[in-house]
DNA sequence: CGATATTGCTTGATCGTGCAATTTAGAATG
DNA sequence: CATTCTAAATTGCACGATCAAGCAATATCG
């Protein structure tokens, strides 16, 4: 897809923008977010969108990209201190249900992604790689708590269940909060594991 | 909102149109759903719509609520028969992933159901009700098995699990089938009842 | 001063919608 | 039963708005 003339953009107009994206998702939707519109939210000329994103779906990628990255960051951020493998699935729970990434606005751009991606192929890839980075993730810890078929079972339950709670946030009388996601999904993981005959490490 | 002038409009026509409507967002997405592509898919002159529906927004609600009115149908299909509460859960799990509902256009509808509610009031209020619904049949079942605190919690998880493999099934790649979706959702339901201190009723 | 960043406008296509005209079907009439 | 009539059903088009995109001109800055 290349930048041929591109040479050294200027990040901060490529955040503003795809902050603007973000935005426009939040209060407007997918079918109403335009690049015009973006563009305006920006304070930026249309014309820019094309310059660094080549276009409307290149913005929409950039954008989902972005989202990515940040979930990507908090993961990384915390499973580092992880010890175990309990740990670590708690640091999974912690990262994807932080309270600066599990927004209202943030759910809602996911919610869109997810339903664009079966439209769009560079979307449907990256939603792609996103999933399958999550459940190899959540397998690898299960893995060491249980029998591989157990693990790969409860990690499609656990994925399934961090997703339900995405798309509940994106609703307006939601009720979800960040911490009570956490604690649902922690209790709902010791119970998955032990269930599967595994012993809990230590509690905590 | 009010029919003026509408009669006794013929029911094959909104059905068809309807159908035209999730076959489009199957296949093309929320944001390439015209008018004019449902109108065409549905082989019906573009402003057939607008009788019947009033506009496009019309159509969508139209949609969705149909949609809300099959998984309840089945619903009630399935709850008629059902015993005890242990019987009821694994009614709702049976109607919510019946092979006919489980359908991957069916959940790609759903998702850009989801995605659009926050920004539009008609569709918010038919997500709200189906969400109350769900939660309330799920919470009264679980009661009879637990303290009311610990059946709430247990049915927000199930239902965020639910919309979970709902999100996941719209996906081209996903491998989540309606049979291992049962079989997941039921053992979670019991492991989530036996925590709680209650009994099984029975084996089944 | 020269290259890069940014703008603003144009273009052609497509959108949702409203409406006048036409077709259709069923009740009323002979 | 055949014919007429009328209102509902349906069409096709035209309208104004808006879309994504491309491009030539201008501004900016090292």
């Amino acid at each position: 897809m290349a930048d041929k003339v591109r040479r050294k953009a200027p990040e901060k107009r490529r955040l503003r923008l795809i902050e603007a994206t973000l935005t426009a998702f939040d209060s407007h939707g997918l079918a109403a977010t335009s690049v015009a519109r973006v563009a305006a939210l920006a304070r930026v000329s249309a014309g820019n969108v094309h310059h660094y994103f080549g276009g409307k779906d290149g913005l929409l990628e950039a954008a989902m990209l972005h989202l990515m990255g940040e979930l990507h960051a908090a993961s990384l951020d915390l499973l580092a201190s992880a010890k175990g493998p309990l740990d670590r699935l708690d640091a999974f729970v912690e990262a994807n249900f932080a309270d600066a990434i599990f927004t209202r606005a943030i759910c809602r751009a996911w919610l869109h992604f997810w339903a664009e991606a079966p439209h769009a192929p560079e979307l449907a890839r990256l939603e792609r790689l996103n999933r399958q980075r999550n459940r190899s993730n959540l397998t690898a810890a299960l893995r060491q708590l249980m029998p591989l078929e157990a693990a790969r079972d409860l990690a499609e339950e656990i994925a399934a269940t961090v997703d339900g709670y995405w798309a509940q946030r994106a609703q307006a009388t939601s009720t979800v909060t960040p911490a009570k996601a956490r604690l649902l999904l922690k209790a709902q993981i010791r119970r998955g594991i032990l269930a599967a005959g595994g012993t809990l490490p230590s509690t905590r």
